[in-house]
Order: structure tokens, then C-alpha cells, then sequence
DNA sequence: TTGTACGCGTTATCAA
DNA sequence: TTGATAACGCGTACAA
């Protein structure tokens, strides 16, 4: 009785093959007679050997087998959002193909525990919601020649994205909020940067988020006037305090918020103003996630693929793994009309 | 330019110095003249190593400094309950002391793809919710000789395990039912068992996922002839179909549910039956999570601790890589009264 | 403080 | 169908 585990040696040995007899009957690469495969997995089973070593077999191949998932916030904070955890449920299904598990990652800046980015035996990353410090964590995993993919977020350079049709989809909620007749209207912002501080945006404001800047690109082609207040993060509290931050300085006849949880909580301030929903203030959501406590009202808002964006960045994964170009980055949102929306009141 | 990445051993050639200096000047084990770091680090930097290969460097230490999450059902199925995200964020927390990350795995007995239990690099396990075929997991994993902790399941022969006081809590809800003078109650559980069937449950049923079978016996000790209706998984929507064969047959004063959200799904039953709550029907949960949508109720629930769940589970890996006894494994649950319970109806 | 030498466990390649 | 050989890239006794 050893003390130190068997390995692919001692199975050889104890069987009378070679090591690479008994690799090649454990990966199956080469066929191999019937009668050498028992004896080699009878040694096996004697000696209780389970298995190549994970660790060598990976440093011999060159390849892990693992996709690290990059986020930027609190694995609890990003796991509230259901756009979040249906986006992980694609992906991990994305990845699949390539037989790939998912490796939690993230990067707060500040962290130097490991594995990090830096260290991680990762064969690919994907980041996730790519806000101005996620640059960072990119030029790190580029500098180690690993395949990126971001989603929502600008990578710069041709590195592969996934994107929705944030403005053309903003925009189509902006443009039905004005062929109902509003032209009063305030708008709610995911964060800005990753201060994550609320607060009136000036019109001159640099958006460091790009799924920010494109929602509110889309709204403003339709009101290029209308105010926009940042929230924190995307949640049903965060949308409240915004709204109540909105309703206690003005009466909009419409409130179009980048997130269907924001939506909920500036429709929960609304309510608690004593406004009804639409009758007194229209609100539009974007997402279209099922946002329980919303009943009887049914959001307006944009339906996004959650699901596919994390099944497409997956498999873009996977291409590039291959050496192929990823393609079907790009997905479209749709609109979808609520009760959440009417015509203003007359004033 | 060579088409082949740079070693550590490249650097150090390029620095002038040996390998053993060039890896300790990255490791920092060993103190090092500032010059000759200075020496070694511009050579890297000329050579774009950006730091010692993950793989090699696990092989070599034997440790991957990655831990796995198994869960036995989809994982878009697992995060949609609030009690499994809250966990892994407590996961999270828990394991950075170790300084590792968290690799998600699925179990589902037949996926064959790869890196699967039997070949992922990992140096420890987390098993959640140990169903039956949780057993397979277990029996691979321990094979390889990797220390696993188990949460909210049964693991046999001393695997530790994180365990909530599911009988005595649920024992406890049931006794306020009791007192406030309930006698006709049904139950609706959690799954059964892996195959996620719905239906009532025979005096005899075996009951092969332990959550379910303790808070049945804890109910069961307070109404020992109350019947119990399985759930296929734990959702509102589950519970809304439990409920609705519950009130198609018959007219209990309380349903006891195993969740919050099966509780939730179950109200909203009440609710479509015409059935007032608390009046004509009490409902407790199970989990003390945040319902979203069932204002203005206020569940009568037990709240569990589910990131101190998952923190015990991650401080328990920790403590058994550094080849302690793992301790703090039972949590206990708190009763919280709320508004969805009260005295039965005068019949 | 630095260098030498070796092993970690596996698998690709090629020849037999 | 099997076997010999040579990396894969690193960390760490131990000696200098």
C-alpha cells in the first residue's frame, strides 16, 4: 500500500504495456485489441487508479477544457438579474459543444486572490457586461493569447462581441411612446460607470457603458431633449429610488427605463405617488424578463434573447477555438407592447 | 519571432539567469536582489511572457486552486431560485480564503461531455442538493481522491455536510398551524426524486431527496395524516399547479409548503379558486427569500440562512485541503410570522 | 542569493 | 496494434 496515488505508469506496468498502451485505452484515440483493454483496465481497477491526471493531461494537450466567465460585480449582484442567470444558462449550453465547463471569474480590480485572470487554466474567457474596467481584465487575457469574446460591451479592435440592437430597439420604444403623443419625457439609465453613481446626467456626460450609451442613444434620436437620471444598478429598489427621485421634482407623462427592473421599481414610485400606470405616467421597461410583482401590469418594453446571447457567445467560443471566425453576434431585440403604456394625460 | 510562446525558461536565458531564479522572481517565495528582478521582469516583458503557464505550474504544485459546483439539474433551472444564487454567492466568499474559484459542473448521469466529474482539474467538490444520482457524483469523485463536502443531502459515511435543521424548522411552522387551530392541512413538497414527478404521495412513497423527506417529518410529527402533493421543481408556477389540484379537490385551512416559491405559486391558486388568504386558507413557506410580486402579503415562512450556507460550504473546502476536520456545518432556520397565516375558518 | 538537476503524469509522433 | 522516446512548462530540494 503506497502512499502516493497510482498513476498511468504503474497501470502500464502492472498490466505489461506501455504507457502510452495504456494512455491510448483510456482516450480511445487508437483502437486497441480487446484483450490489451482488460488487462489494462483490470490493473486499473486493482491498483485504484481512476483516470488521467486532469493536471497532466492538460498541460500535455494544451488545453483545459475550461471558459472562464468574467464579471465585473458580486456573483450574487449579477446573478439577480435574470437577463444574467438566462444568459449563463445559453452559455453554458454554448460552450457544450466544445465540451467546456464554466469557470466563475472576477475581476473587481482590486482582488489579487487566485486564480485570477492571470492565472486561471482557462482555453477562453468571456466578459461579461463590459464596463471601462473590464479593458483591464482584457489586455490581460489578450496578452496571454487566450480567445475573448465580450458581451454588450466595446472591445475595441476586433475582438468578437455579442450585441443586441440596444438603440434601434430603444428607439422603437421611444417612437411608440411618441406616436401616443408624449413628448414629456424622463429617462432611466442603467450605471454609467463603474462608480455605479446615481444622479441626473448632464448632456455633456461621458458614458463609460456601452449598453448605456446605445439605449440612451436610441431614446434621444426620439427625444433629444429629455432628462436622464443614472441609477446604480440594474434592480426593482434601484428603479424606486429613481423614481421617486423623478416624481418628487416633476410630472413626465412617460418614463422610459433601460431595464425592466428599473421599470418595476419607478412604476412601484409612481404608485406610491398616488400616479396610476398608464393612465397618469406611461413606463417602458427594456429586457423583457418576467419580473414577478408587476401583476396585473404587463411591462412594455423590449424583449431581448437572453438565452440565445449567452448560446451565441458560447459557440463563438467554440469557433474560435476551432480557428473559425465566429458568426450570429449580433441579435435583435423585439418589441413588445404592454399595458404599461398609453396615451398622456391631457393637461 | 518564433511561432512558439515564451517559457519561463526563454526569460530567464534572456535575463542571464536560471530558471529557478526567473520562477521564484515571479512566485516570490524566495527574496530576490532587485536587480536581478528588474533584470528578469524586462526580459519577460521584451519576450511577452506574461507569467508562468497555469497548467504547468498545477501540475507541478498539484493544485489547481479551482473548486467544483455540481448541480443535478440545468443551471438556468438552479439559479432561477434566489436561495441558489444567494449560495453561491456565500460559495464565493467562502472559498476565497483559499483563493479559489468555482467551476460549474453538471451531473445529469448522462451528458459524456467532457471535462465532466471524471476530468475536471479540480481540487475539491461541492455537491448541491444530493438527489439520488448525487450518489454517482459522490462515488466518482471520491474516487479520485478529492475531498467533497455535500449541501443539503444525504452523503453516507462521513462527508461532511452543510445541513439546515429541515425537520425541526419545518416542525415548527407546522406547530404554529397547530396552535392557531388548523387540522386539516396538505402539504406540497420540494421533488421527490430525480425524475421531478408530480402527484400526491402514497403513506409509503419513498423519498429519495433528504430536504424533502426531513421537512416532510417535521410536518408530519405535528399532522401525522396529512396529505402531501409533490411539486416537479421549486417555482411559483409549480406551486400554482400544486395548488390548483389542491383546491379542485378539496378545502384545507392551511397548506404547508416546502418553499417560498411553490408557497407564492400556491396563494396565487387560492387567489383564482376565490379563496381568501389568510381566511379561508393559511399558507406558510419555506426559505425566507424575497418574493417578488406577492404584495401585499407577507409570507409566514422559515427563513434559512443561504449565504452562510454556501459560505459553510466553502470554508468547509478550505478547511479540508488544509487538512482539517471542517466545522460550523449546522445552520439553523428562523421562524418568521407573517400574513398569510391565521386562525382556520369557522367551518 | 543563485544555479543544477530532476520529477510532476501525460500524450503525440513515429517506427516497428 | 503496440512500444520507445521526447517533450509539455514549471517548481523546488539541495548544493554552491
Amino acid at each position: 500500500m503506497s502512499t502516493r496515488r497510482a498513476t498511468i505508469n504503474d497501470v502500464a506496468r502492472e498490466a505489461g504495456v506501455s504507457p502510452s498502451t495504456a494512455s491510448v485505452v483510456f482516450s480511445g484515440k487508437t483502437p486497441t485489441s480487446e484483450a490489451t483493454r482488460a488487462r489494462v483496465l483490470a490493473a486499473a481497477e486493482s491498483l485504484g487508479y481512476t483516470g488521467p491526471d486532469p493536471r497532466a493531461a492538460s498541460l500535455r494537450r494544451g488545453r483545459s477544457g475550461i471558459v472562464g466567465v468574467v464579471f465585473d460585480q458580486h456573483l450574487g449582484t449579477a446573478f439577480l438579474d435574470p437577463v444574467t442567470t438566462h444568459m449563463m444558462d445559453g452559455l453554458a449550453d454554448g460552450v457544450s459543444r466544445l465540451g467546456a465547463a464554466l469557470l466563475l471569474l472576477r475581476d473587481d480590480g482590486v482582488t489579487v486572490s487566485e486564480p485570477s485572470l492571470h492565472t486561471a487554466p482557462i482555453d477562453a474567457a468571456v466578459l461579461i457586461g463590459c464596463s471601462p474596467r473590464m479593458r483591464d481584465s482584457l489586455e490581460i487575457v489578450r496578452g496571454r493569447g487566450i480567445p475573448v469574446v465580450v458581451v454588450e460591451g466595446d472591445a475595441g479592435d476586433g475582438i468578437p462581441r455579442v450585441l443586441l440592437d440596444n438603440a434601434d430597439a430603444q428607439r422603437a420604444a421611444a417612437r411608440h411612446l411618441a406616436d401616443l403623443g408624449h413628448d414629456d419625457v424622463v429617462i432611466v439609465t442603467l450605471p454609467v460607470d463603474t462608480g455605479r453613481r446615481r444622479g441626473w446626467l448632464a448632456a455633456d456626460a461621458v458614458i463609460g457603458v456601452d449598453v448605456t450609451a446605445d439605449r440612451l442613444r436610441g431614446a434621444r434620436e426620439v427625444f433629444p431633449d429629455a432628462p436622464a437620471l443614472a441609477a446604480a444598478t440594474s434592480s426593482i429598489d434601484e428603479g424606486a429610488i429613481a423614481g421617486r427621485t423623478i416624481f418628487a421634482e416633476r410630472r413626465p407623462t412617460a418614463v422610459l427605463a433601460q431595464s425592466d427592473l428599473l421599470a418595476a421599481g419607478v412604476i412601484r414610485a409612481a404608485e406610491e405617488a398616488g400616479l396610476r400606470v398608464p393612465q397618469d405616467v406611461s413606463v417602458t421597461g427594456f429586457d423583457g424578463v418576467v419580473v414577478d410583482g408587476l401583476a396585473p401590469h404587463v411591462l412594455t418594453t423590449l424583449v431581448q434573447p437572453a438565452t440565445a446571447k449567452g448560446r451565441a457567445a458560447g459557440e463563438a467560443v467554440a469557433a474560435m477555438l476551432e480557428e473559425t471566425v465566429p458568426s450570429g453576434l449580433d441579435l435583435e431585440c423585439t418589441f413588445r407592447a404592454g399595458t404599461t403604456t398609453g396615451p398622456p394625460r391631457s393637461t
